[in-house]
DNA sequence: GTTTATATATCGGACACCCAACATTAGACC
DNA sequence: GGTCTAATGTTGGGTGTCCGATATATAAAC
């Protein structure tokens, strides 16, 4: 084994954080995640991801333009985003130094 | 459900991370990890990440001093806390705003 | 309306992560 | 040496995460 931390497991926290932002689908989600990490979630990762988030209320479909089914955050997933921020910042405050 | 967002799966990269600073025991990353999460990961945790990690030759015994085994990171620990860290800058980068 | 392309959705399974419980080792103290 | 305590180690299993393959829906192009 050459490399260990593969970093899984942050895929919700990663999703609710761009919905905080703008409204997106799927598909852009996958796009935008391709771009950071440099591989593209499969469809059967975030379409279950999203259904989950949709499910527990934390995220509600906003629009739809063509086929694109857009999401945004509920109020109870601005809620979790703000909670799960404070638990990241706590674990890794000092990756501050990093960023530059 | 009322929580997603549990943020599993970084528990390699933050003993690295704490390796990196200074030798540690198991017993300590214990407690720093409790300070940090609320949570302290229990010793079927640690104890084989730990091994893992020293199988694979990212860290290394360094010093005993009682019953504390502390390790350190090897120079292929330290390149691969260096990608990680650079593959977490890049998922992440947008998360600066949050440390203040 | 048929074909084509793309986004969404579902399903099964492989593997990783972590815990609780139990077992072992090593030093401290007598 | 014997006992106690704390750190380390091991095992089994539950759950989460993600992928690849497959299926469905939608809109556009013709």
């Amino acid at each position: 084994m050459e490399t260990c931390c593969d970093m899984r497991g942050f895929l919700t926290f990663i999703v609710l954080r761009l919905l905080s932002k703008k409204p997106m689908s799927g598909e852009e989600i996958r796009e935008e995640l391709k771009k950071r990490k440099g591989s593209k979630p499969s469809s059967g990762t975030i379409y279950p991801c999203l259904k989950m988030l949709a499910e527990n209320g934390f995220i509600e479909e906003i629009s739809r333009s063509g086929k694109l089914k857009r999401y945004t955050l509920t109020k109870k997933g601005q809620a979790e985003l703000k909670r799960a921020t404070r638990q990241f910042v706590r674990i890794f405050y000092d990756m501050k130094e990093e960023y530059r």
